[in-house]
DNA sequence: GACAGATATATCGTGACGCGATATATTGTC
DNA sequence: GACAATATATCGCGTCACGATATATCTGTC
């Protein structure tokens, strides 16, 4: 019953955390993890958009698509089509939900392995 | 190709943590680490035996027999066999890979949740 | 205009593995 | 004798991560 620090928790973790800092299309959110993780992380498309899929289908993130303009940042990709994710109210809930399981979840790991635990300063 | 943080890896880590703080039975690894961690992580039978004889295999740890004797500090147990793992010293280099490798996880994923990084000082 | 490669979204199959259920044995207690 | 706690161990099955694959558009180049 305690939930298990599963991988999928912590993917999940991952993107409502770049989400929050900004709607971002699936790609863009692949390419991201790869680069800001140094390659630790993948958010490959077999992970990724059944993540996706599942996030909008427990309404923590919403998605429209859209069509690139030509007048756009960039240009290149004028009348290709994106799919935007943005996070939902309740995604931010859920975010702050997985936040605290994380840290209590570290505090947990650290103390194993005798880390000092860094004062856990209140919110 | 880059390694996942699986729960398997994590428990790992927990268990070598524990043994390298002094030698264990497999049903005293289960209690410790229920208590420690106040229920967050449970080391389950089909979970914690399957993994020792795993880490023995790999000489990680080994182990050892051992017959309660009257004059141990719990007298209740007298004539009961324990099976006892130590950390070998293979077991201990892992240790410090899994630490080093929970570590960067770690800060990777605290990047991602804007968490302050607190300065990683030398070992 | 044909081909390769990057961009972009999406699904499917399966192989691995987490772990509940189960088995066995001993000791203590009611 | 029945039940609970201690203690180790295995097995099977359901789930889930993710590689492989499919589709489509844009750019560059030969």
């Amino acid at each position: 019953m305690p939930p298990r620090d599963s991988q999928r928790d912590q993917a999940e973790l991952v993107i409502l955390s770049l989400l929050e800092d900004g709607s971002r299309y699936g790609y863009a959110i692949s390419k991201e993890v790869a680069s800001r993780s140094d390659g630790m992380l993948r958010m490959t498309p077999g992970v990724l958009y059944p993540l996706l899929k599942a996030l909008e289908a427990d309404g923590l993130i919403s998605s429209t698509w859209e069509e690139v303009k030509a007048d756009d940042a960039d240009p290149d990709d004028a009348g290709r089509k994106r799919k935007w994710y943005r996070l939902s109210a309740k995604g931010r809930k859920r975010l702050a939900q997985r936040v605290a399981a994380h840290r209590a979840w570290r505090a947990v790991i650290d103390a194993f392995i005798g880390e000092r635990p860094e004062k856990e300063g209140a919110s």
